[in-house]
DNA sequence: ATAAGATCCGGACCGCAGTCCGTTTAGATC
DNA sequence: GATCTAAACGGACTGCGGTCCGGATCTTAT
């Protein structure tokens, strides 16, 4: 068994342990430079450069906070991410605990799926990264959380793949492919991700 | 309704129509140091400034002939991608006809992951594309057999997303990510996808 | 054979993510 | 305040996939 911490996110915030003040400095005005461009010129154009030009920064800057591309769309996307985990972690049902493990399943997918048409874009961005994009700590949560569910729905037949299967059903580029190129509706995607786990959990 | 043609790939043989006698050459001198190049130093370390260099020809004809490095590597693909769908299209049973429909959806599983298990390195090149990696001709030829089966199977709960949904639990870098870094094996992934589709396609 | 013209060639060029390393600076110590 | 050191800075640099276009080459018509 392994552990993952509850908000496994490396936060943006200022008030990280021993961080030089011109390193809190660049990270802030890095962060706010990246939603500006982003708000202006859209995902596809903000490239690492313009972004270092933009904070006033050295390209060099911008690595040695975020590590990649990938890590500064993490570092952005981490509010969000954070909510997300807390509701269905401890948030009200069907979402959070007290409701029966299948519905709770159900209702994973709809939220996931909603994430994915509101942050879609930075998620995939933060995906490509120089790892793999399974051993993300948000992704390792997700799976341990549905492998969580399965078992308490009574799943024996290998929860563990069984909860990484589901969990690449509801893969960022699918969804918003499925959504943007296809024009399916996210209704009809939360339906057949419900028709997948109720026959999936359905018991002999 | 849409078609797709049996063999939807672009062929790499010299009998193309129409093809001027330098640029069918060149053709065959890239696939051939393609090839050399693999297996020499291995698929991480495949350029196509080095491809351009050892086949002795410019960078541009390169891109002219293949459009992309995802196209090089389907055109390298495309006879083991012709011999999977051959097999699994008029192939003998349980992959080919003549099997119920839930033995040929366990069996392309089985199929699937050993041809990942193969080819992976340049299948997950060959889907980096430009264009989406949904919208190659083979993705969408393994789709719409997933379709075919599921309905032939009885399955009447949106059997083409379901067929997505599959075919997202095959995707060539969950299979890949699970044997080479977690270790699992391909019999267990191939029972667990034996679990899956019987129970998405077991009726009420 | 030769001329015309469509096709193809090659390598300089671009934009990008990511690295490297000499220089600068924050902040702790005296 | 002076000094010292670890940390951060910045921008030139690399390697990559992909583009461009003037010039070379194959093919066809005459």
């Amino acid at each position: 068994m392994f552990f993952v911490s509850l908000i496994p996110i490396r936060s943006g915030s200022p008030g990280e342990d021993s961080e030089r003040s011109d390193a809190a400095r660049n990270r802030e005005r890095l962060l706010v430079a990246a939603r500006e461009l982003l708000d202006e010129c859209g995902v596809g154009s903000l490239t690492m450069d313009k972004l270092a030009v933009r904070a006033g920064v050295g390209k060099g800057t911008v690595f040695r906070r975020f590590g990649s591309k990938a890590g500064l769309m993490m570092t952005l996307l981490s509010d969000a991410e954070a909510d997300f985990q807390r509701k269905f972690m401890f948030g009200p049902p069907p979402l959070g605990p007290g409701a029966p493990p299948l519905e709770r399943l159900v209702a994973f997918g709809s939220g996931r799926i909603g994430y994915i048409l509101e942050f879609g874009d930075l998620a995939r961005l933060a995906e490509t990264s120089t790892r793999n994009k399974f051993e993300v700590p948000a992704v390792l949560l997700w799976h341990s959380h549905l492998e969580m569910l399965l078992r308490a729905a009574g799943m024996n037949a290998d929860p563990y793949l069984m909860a990484g299967a589901l969990s690449a059903t509801l893969d960022t580029d699918r969804i918003l492919h499925a959504v943007r190129a296809q024009g399916i509706t996210p209704e009809r995607l939360a339906e057949s991700w419900r028709e997948l786990v109720t026959r999936v959990v359905r018991q002999d």
